[in-house]
RNA sequence: GUGGAUGUAGCUCAGUUGGUUAGAGUACUAGAUUGUGAUUCUAGGGGUCGCCGGUUCAAGCCCGGUCUUCCACCCCA
């Protein structure tokens, strides 16, 4: 027997079943981008090395998956290239495309690209598969489908107030209770230059978001590792242990950050945007969090996460204000701010948490029962009628048993079928049965449609 | 990239100190029911025990390697 196929780590299928179920992520979130004002545009799967190199940090430049040149690629590589180069050299000269690491550096150079085309403030969606050479685990795919939105072109803080009112309609289409976080760079950034470390700032960062994990005193041995110095530790800790509600929270962190210019300027964002939040209706818990550090490459100003309260996933949705991303293809001083939702996570805590609309898993409305030749060729010109309705339908192929076509009905959950044998064809009437009660009625072809309409 | 687990029927899993022909539930197919699908009963098909090698008279079980999936770190959606 030959070996049995497979597809590469980190890759799905998809069966129809679980089709359906992505569609609807989907269309749900498409439907929000759409009522929001945003369209849609793709890239393609690859990109130049060039275009994504260097713009993910060290880490992220490792786990961009590249793709070979064709031709006769090894005639220009060197004997010295070959023996004396890092993996890392030598894959910039067998390589000149790489598959898209995310959506957002794509459309930086797609801005770019097109900007005479485009009328700014240019509010676009894009929903594409990604590719990560990351270790898969649960919640993390090799190939996977990021939901972006994002507006470029605007300063307006109006943007990171829609995009969470984009963020809370979704879920709440979704049912899915959330927290969104929301954190601001200026304030980190501010907090680093407080301490005197301001070139520390990632590290200080990341230690403050392992506070819940591993503790005070190991972030205070982290930090000091780090290089920190005592004294700057200390400074921190105000900020370490900052607790309480919002106001207190913003509070705690106005007075500690009075000194700092760009620690102010954050400060007076995120109550900005707060202010304007608590004057909309939103049903997902909000809450400031200054541990919140992702992204950290390219954000610049306001930075959100969402997580799911009741399924433990990793993060679902994020994003944040990036000042400069177009600067690096040429295109300086244009703000953009954006969020993606992770599709395939979203896909995984509605499969937990079982909360797929019934709806959805309906395809056909009626099944047509095949009775032999001259009963089917009946049954195809009653479906003309029915189609002409809008009402999806469909004839069993083969004479087959009609256990066997019933059971085809009930597994494809098919509301409606509707028989019709040597009887009907003498009377000239349909036998509709409804699946759910068992109820068999006779019907004209135009009282079914209106029957199961 | 670092550390740790896992793999037996389509799916969920049993399988004793290594010992005849590897099991169960579920799903599937057929029949009971020749015009009726969530129940019931009966029968049937389906396995290179992840893969490659080693130890042994004998390996699903022991050893080495490899791949997969999963968990933690890292990072992230």
């Amino acid at each position: 027997m030959a070996q049995k196929p497979s597809i590469p780590k980190g890759t799905r299928d998809f069966i129809p079943a679980e089709m359906t179920k992505r569609r609807y992520i989907f269309d749900t979130i498409r439907s929000v981008f759409t009522l929001f004002g945003y369209h849609a545009i793709e890239t393609p799967a690859m990109e130049t090395l060039d275009t994504l190199m260097g713009k993910y940090g060290e880490e992220g430049d490792r786990l961009i998956f590249k793709i070979l040149n064709s031709g006769e690629f090894q005639q220009k590589i060197s004997a010295e290239n070959l023996s004396h180069n890092s993996s890392q050299q030598l894959a910039a000269k067998l390589c000149e495309k790489a598959l898209r690491y995310d959506l957002t550096v794509p459309f930086a150079r797609f801005v770019v690209q097109h900007r005479n085309d485009i009328q700014f403030p240019f509010k676009r969606y894009q929903i594409q598969p990604v590719w990560r050479a990351d270790r898969p685990q649960k919640g993390r795919y090799r190939e996977f489908y990021q939901c972006d939105a994002d507006i470029i072109g605007s300063d307006s803080l109006i943007n990171e107030i829609e995009l969470v009112q984009i963020i809370d309609s979704v879920f709440t289409l979704f049912d899915i209770p959330i927290t969104i976080k929301i954190n601001n760079r200026k304030i980190l950034s501010g907090i680093a230059e407080i301490i005197g470390e301001p070139e520390k700032i990632v590290d200080i960062t990341i230690a403050i978001d392992k506070l819940d994990k591993i503790g005070l005193e190991n972030v205070q041995k982290e930090l000091a590792s780090k290089g920190l110095t005592e004294e700057a530790i200390n400074k921190l800790n105000p900020i370490l242990s900052l607790s309480g509600n919002y106001t207190e929270k913003i509070h705690t962190l106005s007075q500690l950050l009075d000194a700092s210019e760009i620690g102010k300027k954050g400060i007076e964002e995120t109550e900005y945007i707060f202010s304007s939040l608590s004057h909309l209706s939103i049903s997902a818990d909000v809450e400031l969090d200054i541990s919140l550090a992702r992204g950290l490459n390219y954000y610049t100003g306001a930075i959100f996460e969402v997580k799911s309260q009741t399924v433990a996933i990793g993060s679902i949705c994020g994003g944040g204000r990036y000042d400069n991303l177009t600067g690096v293809f040429g295109m300086p001083d244009i703000s953009g701010v954006g969020i993606s939702f992770g599709a395939d996570r979203i896909y995984d805590v509605l499969n937990q948490l079982d909360k797929y609309p019934q709806e959805i898993t309906q395809t056909t409305r009626i099944l047509f029962v095949n009775f032999g030749e001259q009963e089917s060729q009946k049954a195809l010109q009653y479906m003309q009628s029915v189609r002409k309705q809008n009402i999806a339908c469909e004839l069993y192929p083969d004479n087959a048993k009609m256990k066997k076509q019933m059971k085809y009905a009930h597994d494809k959950d098919i509301p409606f079928v509707a028989i019709i044998g040597e009887d009907e064809l003498r009377s000239e009437n349909i036998t509709l049965k409804n699946m759910s009660t068992g109820e068999q009625t006779s019907h004209t072809i135009n009282s079914l449609c209106t029957e199961i309409k």
